[in-house]
RNA sequence: CGGGGUGUAGCGUAGCCCGGUAUCGCGCCUGGUUUGGGACCAGGAGACCGUAGGUUCGAAUCCUGCCACCCCGACCA
């Protein structure tokens, strides 16, 4: 299956293209711009979806769904989120299909054109703010802290599956506060959320920080985001979370009574993650044999392969892999045992390295009469014979090891690939040679960063959380700074 | 949406310049021998050549439109 596979060095994007249609996690389907996540991808999201989920309603939020279809005069009621969603929407004029006069196919039937027309939700601040001013009446009515696990559409010109695709699968967390600390504690916590569930499941270290305004979410206040270090040197922005301010409560009218009996506008978040963190880890940890997955995320965690020369041998190794199989699963660790007669070993460890599953436990004749196993670990591509004792616990340490081993593994190129400049002439070369990140002083402009983007390509990725204040001055400019800012090539 | 490229069996390809319905490899099916890192032998099936038109006695091949994908820009999670 993976044979003729391209090396990151040769292509790093075609690399990055087979990896994804070669382990099977996606296809274009046949709309332009949309994929087709197939089933192994798509348990990668549900380990994804499934874990986020729980930290979610573990910081007291709830589940709801909100309609698809967003009618068009919502997205104009705030000024900024138009402009920022406008050119990317999907329409809906009609309702209804007919025959065609000349008989050949449909045709969209003129009679049945909306009174007013519904948009595809690029995102849905809109309706949901539309529909919070009918929940919310009193203080007592907040905080409202709700998300929706949904589909969005954004028209987009180009697309990579996972990375950037017309329609992709999110989570959108809405909050609605009574006071701006507890927006912004909000909107700071979820930020929280999300690095934590990058770095401890993910595997994947990320900044925090908060955007320029060049960078902001439109009809936020303020942008908070982590960002991530691909092998390719560019960075990946994989979690977002955004204090809005009064900015939607005022589009929609959303106003609360406080205990002392006033009306007041409510403060507002939202924040969001998306099938775009299956590109990201894959980025991440993968390598020239294909996809390598952390554990925690691993639809199989673990492979049972056994090597058998007839039918009686197959027999044995089997019964005693299904009392293995049984230890592991009490362990709560995931075990495929593929005992297809249809292919040989060999194709098989092949095939589950490409798919990137941890650890692969192959069992033949020699292991039955020693009483042992071969163990491979797929980061780092080893095995070792080891004996069948206390398997279950040498598993269940491996796959720990197997996850902080990739986690640091991780940080260490995002080390190496962090660099620190006074020199735009330095600074451009780095960009150009290296990549990664940059730390550099920034005079705080949307012009200045927009002639550094010109000239080479980066961007400010984020102004770093409890960055050290240190004076400087503006790497483009010379303009005085208090502090650092991130640069990046971006995705 | 602009510039460049590609589209032939499930996948990768030859053929295209110089028109006569298609090559090879992998995979697939059947039988046998195999199985500790992508097995071997024998036989077999599978393609209206992206799509719609045009030129022609005849089009994978020449011409035009459209579609999709890839790369580079602008835009974006």
């Amino acid at each position: 299956m993976a044979e003729n596979f391209t090396s990151r060095a040769k292509d790093y994007s075609q690399w990055y293209n087979e990896i994804v249609e070669k382990a099977e996690l996606a296809e274009h389907s046949e709309v332009r711009g949309c994929m087709v996540i197939k089933p192994y991808g798509f348990a990668i999201w549900e380990k994804i979806r499934d874990t986020l989920d729980k930290m979610f309603k573990d910081t007291g939020h709830s589940n709801a769904y909100f309609p698809l279809f967003i009618p068009k005069s919502y997205l104009n009621k705030e000024a900024a989120h138009v402009e920022g969603f406008a050119k990317e929407c999907a329409v809906i004029t009609h309702y209804r299909l007919k025959k065609s006069p000349d008989g050949n196919g449909l045709i969209v039937d003129p009679e049945a054109k909306l009174d007013e027309e519904l948009i595809v939700r690029p995102t849905s601040e809109t309706i949901i703010w539309n529909t919070y001013r009918k929940w919310i009446q009193s203080y007592r009515d907040l905080p409202l802290l709700i998300n929706q696990w949904a589909n969005v559409v954004r028209w987009e010109m180009r697309t990579r599956l996972f990375l950037r695709t017309s329609e992709f699968l999110w989570q959108e967390g809405h909050t609605a506060h009574a006071t701006k600390e507890e927006a912004v504690e909000e909107t700071e916590k979820m930020l929280g959320v999300y690095s934590d569930f990058a770095e401890k499941f993910m595997a994947m270290p990320v900044l925090r920080g908060t955007k320029t305004e060049n960078e902001r979410f439109a009809g936020a206040i303020d942008t908070y985001c982590i960002e991530a270090l691909m092998q390719d040197g560019k960075a990946l922005q994989a979690g977002t979370s955004h204090f809005l301010g009064q900015n939607f409560a005022k589009a929609f009218d959303v106003q609360f009574v406080t205990k002392e009996n006033k009306s007041e506008f409510v403060w507002a978040t939202s924040w969001g993650v998306s099938t775009r963190l299956i590109g990201a880890l894959i980025m991440s940890h993968s390598d020239d044999k294909g996809l390598v997955l952390p554990p925690k995320l691993a639809p199989v965690q673990t492979v049972i392969i056994p090597i058998y020369k007839n039918e009686e041998q197959l027999e044995k190794i089997s019964e005693k892999v299904q009392q293995i199989k049984k230890l592991l699963e009490k362990k709560g660790i995931s075990v495929k045992y593929d005992d297809r007669t249809t292919h040989k070993p060999g194709w098989k460890f092949n095939e589950y390295e490409f798919k990137g599953v941890p650890v692969r436990i192959a069992i033949g004749p020699r292991d039955l009469e020693n009483n042992t196993l071969e163990i491979a670990r797929r980061d780092l591509l080893t095995k070792e014979i080891t004996s069948q004792e206390n398997i279950d616990t040498k598993i269940e340490n491996l796959l720990t090891d197997i996850q902080s081993s990739l986690f640091n593994k991780a940080i260490k190129f995002r080390q190496e690939n962090t660099h620190q400049t006074d020199s735009f002439v330095e600074f451009k070369e780095l960009i150009e040679n290296k990549g990664g990140f940059i730390y550099a002083h920034w005079d705080g402009t949307k012009e200045t960063e927009e002639k550094i983007k010109e000239e080479t390509k980066a961007t400010i990725r984020c102004i770093p959380l409890n960055i050290v204040q240190e004076n400087g001055h503006c790497i483009y400019s010379g303009k005085p700074s208090k502090q650092r800012v991130v640069f990046a090539k971006a995705y």
